[in-house]
DNA sequence: TATTGTTATACTCTATAACTATA
DNA sequence: TATAGTTATAGAGTATAACAATA
């Protein structure tokens, strides 16, 4: 959404129209609930990266599919908050490996008990068989860029 | 979104997420349709608003969700390209009514044939059943701002 | 010479408040 | 005094290219 968050207006028609809208405002409600954590959205999904385990600055940039430069912002966040650590790969001191800390990870825990909230809210008018039905259907939906007609420019 | 436009990466696991997910990629293919056609997707929302009849400036900002202030600078490169018209309502000399031109509604044909094609791609796996289930399931997910726990800040 | 991360710059969006002209 | 629209300004976010250190 940014640039994003647009189509927060109107009763759509169109079925790409209610998808994009229900998103984006879903998206909002996603950071709100970060907020709530003291994270942005970006520094939640990097959060999330690292709890799997260290990784390159390089390897955390494409898996977020942010441009390096844009990375540097949020780990200097991260860091200044002491969410996260850089330190100089021994291997090839060219890179960094990142690290969550101890507070990174409760931070990323009450984030994503707010998310939890924000998920019951979202969906409390739907049954567990309609919640697997509507995650089915989602899935199903073509937003992965791999077919040739999706090409980004 | 426009900030929107976050959340294009990593897949989830939380069906808000998966949601927010498709819906900024929509949003995003959506965006490029209008492109097409010329139009930010403000401003094909605006002239889908317009073909439903004049409005003044302050309707079209309360329907759009936008800043009186951002609603000029559409107006403004609107009117520039010929699609929409300002002119005083006589009735009350503060108010501008703003009307979509015929050229404004080609452009707003070509626009909404850009989206459908962008829809057949998105929902080519889905078939007719299951695109309604997945309407429905979407119009009952609680986005609406009219439940007290999603009271804006 | 290529790669990793960093900095600098510019451009877009957005939010806010101050301003004008009308009422 | 209040309202409709406009302008100006500052802030966030993003994209791009140039740069330093290392390989």
């Amino acid at each position: 959404m940014a640039a994003g968050d647009d189509l927060v207006a109107e009763p759509p028609s169109r079925l790409a129209f209610l998808l994009a809208q229900h998103g984006a405002i879903t998206n909002d409600r996603m950071r709100k609930a970060f907020g709530l954590a003291g994270l942005t959205t970006r520094q939640c999904l990097t959060l999330m990266l690292l709890a799997g385990g260290r990784m390159s600055q390089q390897a955390l940039a494409e898996a977020l599919a942010v441009d390096p430069s844009v990375l540097v912002a949020i780990l200097n966040d991260l860091e200044r908050a002491r969410l996260a650590e850089r330190r100089r790969d021994p291997a090839d001191r060219r890179r960094h490996i990142v690290e969550i800390t101890a507070a990174g990870n409760q931070a990323l825990t009450r984030a994503q008990d707010a998310v939890a909230v924000v998920e019951r809210e979202l969906f409390a008018d739907l049954d567990e068989d309609e919640l697997v039905t509507l995650r089915n259907l989602l899935a199903r939906v073509r937003t992965s860029p791999s077919d040739p007609l999706c090409t980004e420019e």
